[in-house]
DNA sequence: CATAATTCCTACTTATCCTATAGGAATAAA
DNA sequence: TTTATTCCTATAGGATAAGTAGGAATTATG
């Protein structure tokens, strides 16, 4: 399960990629998105200090994107607020930590399980971006590549 | 991340489907799979009152598998350690949950994407199984069927 | 310049979960 | 009766989650 923190930061950041140019003010995220004011203000520090978003203080200041919605993936957004996504830290691949306890990880068959599991959920988080948590329905207009390519 | 009681939950019981039918004392499994021996313990009874793993005191006591290794899959098991493998309680399938900050749960699209990521981390959970874990290298008899089909 | 609006920073809290550990009771085999 | 083993209850320290509070710094605007 995702932390109450990767889910507010993915939906307040939902949020801004349905207007990427423009500056909303913190207090105006949380009541639209149902998110506590100073707890979104502590996930939207981190996020500027990892260049996610651009702050601007101050009066007329607020948030906004510091990329493309579609330059943002879902899975970069997780692993900035909760850790890597793989099961295991030896299945990770931007996290890899080796495993205390097996003494042959070659020889490991679970990690082979969680590789496959991270590489399953790692295809999805991924390639999803935050362009497609902006609408609010999916119109033909925003469908992601892959299904423009089979037209 | 897994919890250390999924992963030595599971390590356990992959140890254990190696001999299906043979009991084996905690202790021994304990030392063959690094796992601290009252933690093992206190995960195996809970397996056992999840009817995972069937128990038997006493001198020459132990634990073996309650069923096949093939009908124990890894995804049950971690749900029963860690709870549902959905990112989001509203993207769960066996313990679905509302979201309380979501008031139109229709048209969340975050939620369809972590719908889509729970449905392929789970084909991969739920399709493998204790047997997975048995052997220590992948030996042709054991290869999966998807493999087989493609021959 | 004064004021109001806004983010930024530091610190604190409260509850829950994680990862165990300890000690002994119950049970079963030899 | 002894020994090996699981079962049960209780405890505990540390980390993490999910906020909360108060004020400092910054900026637009009149
Ligand atoms: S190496 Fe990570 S579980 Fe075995
Ligand atoms: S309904 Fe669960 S995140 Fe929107």
């Amino acid at each position: 399960m995702l932390s109450m923190k990767a889910k507010y930061a993915l939906k307040a950041l939902g949020y801004l990629a349905r207007k990427p140019d423009t500056r909303f003010g913190i207090e105006r995220i949380a009541e639209a998105e149902n998110i506590p004011y100073k707890f979104l203000e502590a996930i939207l520090t981190e996020l500027r200090k990892s260049n996610v978003i651009d702050s601007k203080r101050g009066a007329a200041g607020g948030v906004k994107l510091a990329r493309a919605p579609k330059d943002i993936s879902i899975g970069d957004v997780i692993r900035l607020m909760d850790g890597p996504i793989a099961l295991l830290p030896c299945a990770s691949i931007t996290r890899y930590r080796a495993c205390d306890d097996c003494p042959d990880e070659a020889a490991c068959r679970l990690r082979q399980v969680m590789i496959d599991a991270r590489l399953a959920i790692a295809d999805v988080l991924d390639e999803r971006t935050l362009a497609d948590l902006a609408s609010r329905s999916p119109l033909p207009s925003e469908r992601r590549l892959t299904d423009d390519d089979l037209g």
